[in-house]
DNA sequence: TAATAATCTATTAATTTGATAGACTTTAGT
DNA sequence: ACTAAAGTCTATCAAATTAATAGATTATTA
């Protein structure tokens, strides 16, 4: 299950989405518009800012926007950014590999097997899911 | 990611297949083995026991024997005992659905789709993963 | 009936997640 | 230059979840 941060960070990014290209979003707005509490939210814009998918401007009239174009914005990097890896086992992991504990031998462990097949369907398929993709589908859903 | 829980249930399943018929096995055997807190394992079989995967014997020469085949054991109904839902959003979750606090409307959510999609390759690839599959490509393998 | 091994109840420790508070900095407009 | 607006930084705290432990109880077999 994704976190509460990073459902949050998908909310935003998807509210700053719609809004590309029309200047800085405060971040009350974001807050209000999505119920995302604004100090936690704070942090997580400012995550992102470091991470150069977000830019912002301080000082009056500032606000966040969308550094990177929508449709190079993906699931994967958020989800990444926010919980950190995809898979569902360390020992699998492209980005956040770590050593099972557990098996002695990697090489033979039956279980890696069907958790690798995993990571990979799902890298694919949330890769494919950008920000761009998620707008249209919701201007086609007509919201 | 899955939880240690998960992991040690899984490794203690792959255990008891690899005794699969050959009688009751101590949960101090299981323990010392795949290297797990006996307490801790003791509330995980029974777990497993209560959801008729494991029986057991009380007393002496008495133990844990999988109930269920090995390969009537896959990972989704493991996972799904020990941590809960699959999906990665508990809106497009079949067996812990719950609406979405953010989203006011999920019909036109644009979110979704893309995890309705891996949460069906996810169980695809998961229900393939029985405890036969893995012991067998464990003996492969050569352990 | 004694030893063995699972079961049950309760608690505790550790970690992660979610949320908040307040001082500080930058910027725009007057 | 001053002031209000809005993001930034540091620190902490609360809540929830996960992981682990302790001890008494029950069932079984030899």
């Amino acid at each position: 299950m994704l976190s509460k941060k990073c459902k949050y960070a998908i909310h935003a990014l998807v509210y700053l989405a719609e809004r590309y290209q029309q200047g800085p979003v405060h971040i009350q707005d974001i807050a209000e518009a999505q119920h995302i509490p604004k100090k936690f939210l704070e942090a997580i814009l400012l995550e992102m800012r470091n991470a150069k998918i977000l830019h912002s401007k301080k000082g009056k009239g500032g606000g966040y926007y969308l550094y990177k174009k929508p449709e190079d914005v993906n699931m994967v990097e958020i989800i990444r950014l926010m919980d950190g890896a995809i898979s569902l086992l360390p020992c699998v992991s492209l980005n956040y590999y770590e050593p099972c504990e557990e098996c002695r031998d990697e090489v033979t462990c039956g279980i890696r097997d069907a958790f690798t097949g995993v990571r990979d369907e799902t890298l694919k398929l949330l890769a494919k899911s950008t920000l761009a993709h998620i707008v249209k589908r919701q201007r086609e859903l007509g919201k």
